[in-house]
Parts: structure tokens; sequence; C-alpha cells
DNA sequence: AAAGACAATTTTTTT
DNA sequence: AATTGTCTTT
């Protein structure tokens, strides 16, 4: 056998990464250092030269898309090295999510489930909490679903249920009683959501001490990617999973924890090394991606933080060109910017659309720069927003599928009874419900009873029996049909295809698309091989709600992308524009109060800053029409983190107003100052609080509200036409 | 029961 | 600004 390809092109840590002995590793790798690589030769590793077979290895990732690559990746190496070696069958690799699912599929009677249960996604989760917050005749506006959503997540994601919780103010018994009648929802419907997937799984093998011991067995290689966005839950399942017997690598970056405000724990990584006392900690510091440049920037950046494990990156390649920083004088003279540049840059060499990305903190500030790709006829494609599987109109469809497969899934029933409108209103639902209540039965058993014995008026009595028969005659006239077919013959009989093509009110074409498209992804559908669920129609919906699918299917074109900096985690690009540089967009205005908060704030630049493989462009603006109001933002911090020799400034008062493209208008008051006289960064003097420093406005004319920090008094916001503010004398 | 006016809301995202 | 859900009207 033939471990060459295993090894080559690795540097000496990589290398010594990949062929570690076997006991726990934590390996520290920084942004562009090879880190996915090192975990698919390593497997490769594992099963080349310590006589492991691909089914021992468990390797866990975070996305769908980070899974798929990763099996990919471990299936050429291993072709490469034994010609023939059955493409790594058994091997199990995939998500969190995705493999508690298939333990809960493989064990749904140990694991207290019914064999048909059903996932429920945040959307669900939503509805379904919003009815539950009704039921309880609760203050939906003191109780928001979301909210409650929230609170139950956060608690599943730490490991507590309802049970475990002592509630101390009445509040949080509130939040309680929430979460008790949620649970017993999801109970009585066979629902499982997202992070039941993973607390269920966890108690599954708690619980069934033979099970897990099986499982540890089958699997003495448990690798890790992204750890340091593992949740507690998350941390506990691999630790459980490793035991005293198996052998932990884990793959991650401090400095790239960005989805703390989510759950995800940094800890973990410090725990790890606590808990594994022997776990030696390897470093990967080079970096094969950026210049020297890009990376000094990212590296003084990431310095200001507190807290890190510590690591520095650093690269043989040349420093590269200085980082660009342009001053706009609004958000349309930054697209402008960015959209020229980008046409510049492609004059000037053979790079292509999709190696430039524009990045921002939040998707709200996607419009601008969409607007001045489509002027200016660029090809582009936003990442990220609304998922396909998780459109009104396909998720319509998925409720009929789901009640054809699971009756009791009340989730569907809810959506799917009276979408398109058959007449079946709020009155009668409100007796289905009551029924299902007091008799702690599913709504699609309520309502049969109730389209028979019920006070219902006889109308809707016909039109409950009529829905009623729709599912049932679907499931049984389908059953043998194709999967395809099965949805087709949904989309016809339940009306939603003559519901949405008929065009609704002002709806977009595209709807009837989508349901066309859905079709479409049905017949292509292919189960996974080693899947556990025998029906084709119960993967297709599981499949459905753990990977929702990229909102735009054209990845073949050559496109410039658009996305958030989160979204970009993982990626890179040759030329990087991270857009919106400005204090209260990025850092965002509801992380500036908390240390914390902050620091992720920075990480989630670093990871901005590290996508970047030749050109990294930073741009501000001084004004910024934002949900439908003007603000002056002061330029964000990490643009004055980044060390002076590093970068090459651009002013946009440079550039003639005349240049601009017709159709952006001219900016109006672009770089004006506030009323006044006085602009952001002014220092102002206040006869009852004392001096201090303006630092951001809001809103125009009259109504301009600007922020004052004052030096002794705090933070205040004022109205600037009515406050007894004066610019202070300079001192000499 | 369904359409239309009105008000509130707006970080980041996966599964 | 624009979307989303709630309330009102017919």
């Amino acid at each position: 056998m033939d471990v060459s390809p295993l090894l080559e092109g690795l540097n000496a840590a990589q290398r010594e990464a990949v062929c570690a002995p076997l006991s726990h590793r934590l390996i520290l790798a920084g942004a562009g250092a090879g880190k996915t690589r090192v975990l698919a030769h390593r497997i490769g590793w594992l099963c080349a030269t310590e006589g492991f077979r691909p089914s021992q290895v468990l390797a866990v990732t975070f996305t769908n898309k980070a899974a798929r690559e990763m099996q990919q990746r471990i299936r050429a190496l291993l072709a490469e090295v034994e010609p023939g070696y059955g493409a790594a069958q058994g091997m199990w690799v995939g998500t969190f999510h995705g493999l508690a699912h298939r333990l809960l599929r493989l064990h749904w009677r140990d694991a207290g489930l019914v064999e048909s249960f059903q996932i429920l996604d945040a959307d669900d989760q939503n509805r379904l909490l919003k009815r539950i917050v009704q039921d309880l005749e609760l203050d939906e506006s003191r109780f928001p679903p979301r909210q409650a959503a929230w609170w139950i997540n956060g608690h599943k994601d730490e490991g507590r249920r309802a049970k475990h919780i002592q509630p101390t103010d009445p509040i949080t018994r509130t939040w309680l009683r929430i979460y008790e009648a949620y649970e017993a929802t999801c109970e009585r419907s066979g629902l499982v959501d997202f992070a039941e997937l993973l607390l269920r799984s966890l108690e599954l093998w708690r619980q069934h001490p033979a099970l897990l011991e099986h499982y540890r067995l089958r699997f003495p290689n448990v690798l890790v990617d992204e750890f340091q966005d593992t949740n507690t839950i998350q941390y506990a399942w691999v630790r459980l999973l490793v035991g005293d017997s198996g052998c932990a690598f884990v793959v991650g970056d401090d400095d790239q924890a960005i989805y703390g405000w989510r759950g995800a724990r940094v800890e973990n990584v410090r725990r790890f090394l606590d808990d594994y006392p022997h776990a030696a900690t390897l470093r990967l510091e080079q970096n094969y991606r950026s210049t020297g440049n890009i990376l000094d920037a990212a590296n003084s950046v990431i310095a200001h933080n507190h807290s890190r494990l510590g690591k520095n990156l650093w690269t043989s390649a040349d420093s590269g060109a200085p980082i660009l920083v342009y001053s706009a004088y609004n958000e349309m003279d930054e697209a402008r910017f960015v959209v020229e540049d980008m046409e510049r840059r492609r004059a000037e060499s053979s790079l292509r659309f999709a190696d430039l990305a524009v990045l921002y903190r939040s998707n709200a500030l996607s419009r601008v720069l969409e607007e001045s790709l489509i002027g200016r006829g660029l090809p582009y494609r936003i990442h990220g927003g609304l998922k396909f599987f998780e459109r009104a109109e396909i998720k319509d469809s998925m409720a009929y599928l789901r009640l054809i497969a699971h009756r009791h899934d009340d989730a569907a029933f809810e959506r799917a009874v009276n979408t398109p409108p058959r007449g079946i209103g709020q009155r009668t639902l409100e007796a289905v419900r009551h029924v299902a209540a007091t008799r702690q039965s599913s709504l699609w058993e309520s309502a049969t009873w109730c389209a028979h014995d019920g006070g219902l008026a006889a109308r809707s009595k016909q039109a409950l029996d009529r829905f009623l028969g729709l599912i049932d005659q679907l499931d049984g006239d389908t059953r043998d049909t194709s999967l395809a077919q099965r949805v087709d013959a949904v989309l016809d009989r339940s009306g939603l295809r003559a519901h949405y093509g008929a065009g609704g009110r002002g709806a977009l074409e595209d709807r009837s698309d989508n349901l066309d498209e859905l079709v479409s992804v049905a017949s292509r559908y292919m189960p996974p091989d080693e899947d556990p669920i025998d029906s084709e129609l119960a993967a297709f919906l599981a499949f459905a709600a753990l990977e929702a699918g990229e909102a735009q299917a054209s990845e073949d074109q050559d496109s410039v992308s658009l996305m958030t900096m989160h979204a970009a985690k993982g990626l890179e690009f040759d030329v990087v524009y991270l857009v919106g540089l400005e204090e209260g967009v990025f850092p965002s205005h509801r992380s500036v109060d908390e240390d914390d908060r902050l620091d992720e704030e920075r990480r989630l630049a670093y990871v901005g800053m590290t996508r970047a493989r030749q050109q990294l462009v930073l741009s501000h603006a001084e004004t910024r029409r934002l949900h439908g109001s003007d603000h002056y933002h002061m330029p964000s911090r990490f643009l004055r983190e980044v060390p002076e020799h590093l970068i090459q400034a651009v002013r946009a008062a440079q550039r003639p107003l005349s240049a601009y493209p017709a159709r952006v208008s001219p900016p109006p008051n672009a770089h004006d100052e506030l009323p006044k006289g006085m602009k952001v960064g002014d220092r102002v003097v206040h006869p009852k609080f004392g001096e201090g420093t303006l630092t951001e406005a809001e809103g125009s004319g009259a109504h301009t509200r600007v922020q004052i920090v004052f030096d002794q008094a705090g933070s205040k916001w004022l109205v600037l036409s009515y406050a007894p503010l004066e610019r202070a004398t300079r001192r000499s």
C-alpha cells in the first residue's frame, strides 16, 4: 500500500497532525492553514496505516456542505491509496444533527419515539409555540413565541428538560409552563426539533449503556471539525461517545468562534484539554491563502482580543498589495466604488467574477450592492436568505406529504388544513383544537371525531371531512407510485398548484415555478445508501428538514459572491471587499456595550479579512441610509486596528460627483455637516453634561438625533435642534 | 371566511 | 424601506 498521497504536499506541522499516534489530539489551526485537509488526510492515515476500516470512523462537521466535501476528499484519498477500497464504506460523516437523526431512526423505540417521527424546523417550531402560547391564554406580546423558542432551545442546548428546571420567579414559571406544554405536544404528535435530535440521542446513549458500548466499539475514532463552534450538548455527545476507550481528534480555531450568540461555547476547547489531560495540542500556523499584508492586518486586529489561546499566522508568500481603504460619502458611493473596482481589476487581469466577493455584517447591506451590480450588468449571487425548502409554497406542499407519512403531525396539520382556503376557518379549528386539548389527542384524531360527532355546523363538518378524505386518498392512491408522482398528485389534488398558479395577489410567478421545481427535486432524489429509513417518502421529508438547500441553484455560472461574513466562513476569494466598516454597523450597535460580544465581532472581522487571497479592500461610508433613515457613523474601530503602514487610503473626495453613473442619483447632503455646523467626531460641550464627543447621528434636518459620549456623564442621545450643544473650543 | 388596511419590527445562521 | 403579521372591514 502506498501511503505517499497522504503526506504529499503537507508541511511539517500538518504531517505531524496527520501521522500523530493514536491518542487524543487538539489541532489549533488558523485560517487558511489547511485544517480540513488535515482532517481528511488523518482519516486516510487511520485507514491506511493503523488498520482501521472506514466504518470505524465517525467525523462531524457543522454544515452539510462541509460534510459532503469531507466525504468526497476522503473517498478520493482512499481510492488513491488503495485502488478498489470500496470507497469509504460505512463511514459516518455528517453534521451533528444528521448523525443524531440517523441514530434516532435506527433506535427510535429505545429513544421513546414513534417510528414515523418528523423533524420540526425553526419555522415550524415558532408556529407551534405560537399556538401553545395562545392555548395557555398568555399575552403574546409579553411571551413572544420566538423568545419562547429561544428559551427552550437554550435549555435543550444545555441538556436541560423542563423537569430539570427550578423556576425562581413568576416569569420563569411561565416560560417553563410553555416548555412543558410544548414538550407534551411534540411527544403526542411525534415531533422532534433540532435541539431535540441532539438531546434525545444523548439520552438514548445515557439510558442504554449497552447501546453506547456498541457505538464506542464501532467508532474508536471520532473526529470533529470547527470544534470552537460546538455547544454544550454537542460537546457532551462527543465526550460520551469517545469515553475512555476512544480516540478524539478535534480541529478548531478559537479566533474564528463567531457563533456564541447561538449557544456555541469556545470554552469547549479549553475544556477538552481539562477533560483529556493527555491530549496533545498541535498548532497549524502557516497560512497558504493570503498575502503577508493581509495576514499582518488580520493578526493586528485579532490581537486586540482578550483571552486567546494564542496563535500567530505567518506566510512565506510576499507581502503583496497594500490593504485598500475607501472612505465613501454614503452607501451608494461605496457600492459604486466596489463595482467599478471590480470592473477595473477584471480589465487588468484574468480574474473571474467568482474570484470576487463582497462581505458585510448584515443582510440589510446587500441591497445597494445588488442594485449597483445590476446597473453595471455584472453577474452576482447572493448566498444566504431563504432556502428552497423554507419557502412558504414549498412548506405548504411538504405539510401535505408529512400528513401522508404521519397523520399525527400537528404542525403539518395546522399548516395544511386551510391552505389553500377550503372553508375551514378559525371557528372550526378552534373546536378541533379544543377537542384535541381535552382528549390529549392529535389534531388529526380530533378532526376525525369533529367531522362526525362534534357540535359543528354541517358545512364545517363537511369541509373537514373532505380534507381528511383528501389526505387518506392521496395516501392510498399514490402508495405505489414514484416519489415525484406522489408530489405531483399532492400539488394537483390539494389545490396548491391552482392556488399559486392563479398568481394570487401580485404574487411572483416563480411560486408556481418552485412547485414544479419541487417535483423535479423529488424525481432526482435518491435516498442515501446506508439510510436507516426504508420509506422513500420518509427519507425525503427528513432530507428536506435537515438540508434546506441553497436558494439559488445556478452554481455553475461565473458570478460575484455577496454574503454575510458569517456565511463566508470556510470560503476564500482572490479579492474580498469588506463593506460597511462603521461603528454601529460593524461592530453592530448591539455588541458594543459588552466585551465578550465585541470580541466576537472582532473575530468576525478576522474571519472576513482572512477570506482574501490577494487583495483586501475595506470601506466605510460617512452616511448610510438604513431602515429608512440616515445614519452618520464613525469609521469602525477595526479600521483603526489595522496598522497604518499596511493601508493605502482612497478618499471619495477625489472623485467628482459627475462621475456617478446616471441611474444612481447623486448623494444628497452626503458628507454635509449636520445642523449647527457639526460633524460626527466633533468635540462638543453641553451646559449640564460637560464636554464630549459626537459619535453618531441619525435622521435628518430638524429631526437629527446625535449620540454624544460625554467625558463625565456617559453617553446620551440628544435631538440636535433642541439640545443646548455648542462646538467645544479647542484648547491649546 | 377572505381581502385589505394598518402597525410593528429589523444582527449574525445551521440544523 | 420593506417585509411581516395583526386587526378591521366587507
